[in-house]
DNA sequence: TGCAAACTTGCAGTGACTGCAAAACAATCC
DNA sequence: GGATTGTTTTGCAGTCACTGCAAGTTTGCA
């Protein structure tokens, strides 16, 4: 066992596991996501098929690198915000700073999962769709604070629009540069906060990246 | 050719796609999704398995019976919508008439989906990830009707809003009887368009089937 | 009746993903 | 250091979704 808390084994796991996200990104925005096999991930990562499986329940997974303690993490920070803070608001910030962290890590992974995601959009929707545990962790977490039944629309609701907002700010992201992935996930949340039912001022800033 | 506009051709075809339909969700709701596979669908609704691939893109889509129209229909009614009709309001019609429609036609095969839904509500949004350029139509629509350019953020959010709605509404429908799944939606939309920013007042109230 | 276009099928192949059991490895105890 | 125990990696064999291609079959039309 080590000094910190980390022993080698969790060293080399968070390695290999880092290696096949990277290789994976790396690949795919080289030479087309479905031109690249996992056979050939695993052979980048210097790693077997099967332990990539090991890591990665799917393809599409390492390719957005799901991180599977992200939900916990931000259902942690929903119920542990201030007694003032209003449902939504506790979600909205979970989310924005689960990202900052995210791009405060990986950004120049992000750069090449742009390059990806240009060519196949519909990939981030497929990434989204093995989170349903996830979603309903929040979900609840939502509830609880919003002292309704966990049966209710609401909640779902809120994560729901909380998953769009990213969606479409990252492709929206995809399409220029300038604007920070942040921001914009920011300014989606508010308009789901403050209703889609009137179309809003046009107002496009020049954004810092 | 026939008297009405529909061929022989039409009308087969029309008739393996629902055979096809049927078969899936029934066998998957009596086994099991992944107990079923595309060689017993095709079986079952008498057809080789490379036809069940001409018509379908995926097992999933079979799933959903994803229908090719409904896009450019919905962008349609969008962009036919009167004058003093709201964007979101355009958009909010045309999503309840599409599902109003789809369950006159399909009702007894949606309350099958609904078995399968409810043990993996995973597939759901797996069916919407295959939906990338059908939301591009759409959203192009609103953005035109609301006077924005085509990579505005507040199109895309509207139709993210609107599946993330009809998906979330859904789930709750299929945790208990006795409220319309229209309505649900329609529910889900409104409150897309007042703002998530302050809890709903708590209705429960007891809805028609 | 005969031609052309559309639809169906079989076949062979690729590649994602799984379960299992054995080998390699790291942590722990003496 | 060396034996022991728990974890991770790996290979292997198998299943299944999905694709391209090149016939075969059916329908539409003159």
């Amino acid at each position: 066992m080590n000094q910190s808390g980390e022993s080698l084994r969790d060293r080399k796991k968070r390695h290999t596991r880092a290696a096949l996200e990277r290789a994976t990104v790396r690949l795919a925005a080289e030479r087309g996501y479905d031109h690249v096999t996992v056979e050939e991930i695993a052979a980048e990562a210097d790693v077997s098929v099967r332990t990539f499986f090991n890591y990665f329940a799917s393809k599409d997974e390492a390719l957005i690198g799901a991180d599977p303690e992200a939900g916990p993490r931000m259902a942690e920070r929903i119920l542990a915000a201030g007694d003032g803070v209003s449902p939504f608001d506790a979600y909205r910030s979970s989310v924005l700073a689960e990202i900052t962290d995210e791009l405060n890590h990986g950004r120049e992974l992000w750069l090449l999962r742009k390059e990806v995601l240009m060519q196949r959009p519909d990939l981030l929707m497929r990434a989204f769709a093995n989170n349903a545990e996830a979603e309903q962790l929040l979900a609840n977490a939502v509830a609880q604070r919003a002292g309704l039944s966990e049966s209710d629309l609401y909640p779902r609701l809120v994560v729901g629009a909380g998953s769009a907002a990213f969606r479409c700010a990252v492709t929206r992201w995809a399409l220029d540069d300038g604007v920070a992935l942040g921001d914009l996930v920011g300014e989606a949340l508010d308009l789901f906060g403050t209703g889609l039912a009137h179309v809003p001022p046009h107002d496009d800033k020049g954004g810092t990246s």
